[in-house]
DNA sequence: AAAGATTGAGTATTCAATCTTA
DNA sequence: TAAGATTGAATACTCAATCTTT
């Protein structure tokens, strides 16, 4: 179960990172960070809010950022209050670009999830699923409310 | 849902894979090889057959299997009936390696698995999962029977 | 000293091109 | 020409060290 669990994970991201390469927009992990961005009400996120949502390393996280800023999907703002650190916002470009991507992303993630979760009960596994992301990550962020 | 799968599955296999190179093992990709040469029956593998199987790039299991070699895990021998290719064989000390890994890598599956899948008809999903994994790859390998 | 973030070195992965044999 | 496998260049990721601010 877990090895069909990996492989299929595996697959299934490899599939949707081409499908999405193939229609000029930007792999996966962008998206992720595009709709935290996108999704986040107010003023913006810290890099390290991120780093604690989506699981990055700090240094790839930093690098990843760096490519988007230069890409125009994302804009960085000196202003804090801390100033060892960045308030990170998404541009209208990148905004665009996202519901892009999700027009794609969104119909395969229904297509594949509702193949494998077959009858279950969806709502709970993701609660399981949720809790354990939870608890794994000891000294960090709670995942978000969603 | 499928975004905590994610998450989840990415915590948990580099979970895994820090706690074994703590212990002084290799990383999980290396057992996913180590298994598939460990339990064919007869006179190993071909290169090709593990990268249907483990859903490899071609350039990177050929460097993967480089590493493997080098650390005497495994061996390649050049007899063939076909010699473009080679036939990989573990090595004893692979085979050790291997049930060392297991013995950790098997405990935190379990532990992990009960954890996520809950109630859940286990034994269903993996059918699921096989099936998805068989019908979106096409002209390849079918996954091995188990 | 600790937190937030970046940089450099080393490793791993991908893509495309290449090589050999079928 | 296609299949099996390797190589080189470019990209991405990880680890450790560094820098700035708290």
């Amino acid at each position: 179960m877990w090895i069909s669990l990996n492989l299929a994970q595996r697959l299934i991201y490899k599939n949707m990172d081409s499908i999405l390469k193939d229609q000029g927009l930007p792999p996966l992990r962008w998206y992720d960070v595009l709709w935290e961005l996108d999704r986040t009400p107010g003023e913006g996120l810290r890099p390290f809010e991120l780093e604690k949502f989506l699981l990055f390393e700090q240094s790839n996280l930093s690098r990843l950022l760096r490519r988007m800023i230069d890409a125009g999907l994302v804009e960085e703002l000196i202003f804090s209050d801390d100033r060892r650190g960045k308030i990170l916002k998404i541009t209208d470009k990148g905004s665009t670009i996202r519901a892009q991507m999700w027009a794609i992303y969104g119909s395969l993630i229904h297509k594949h999830i509702s193949r494998i979760a077959g009858d279950h009960d969806l709502e709970q596994m993701t609660q399981a699923l949720r809790g354990l992301v939870d608890e794994t990550i000891p000294k960090r962020f709670k995942s978000r409310p969603d």
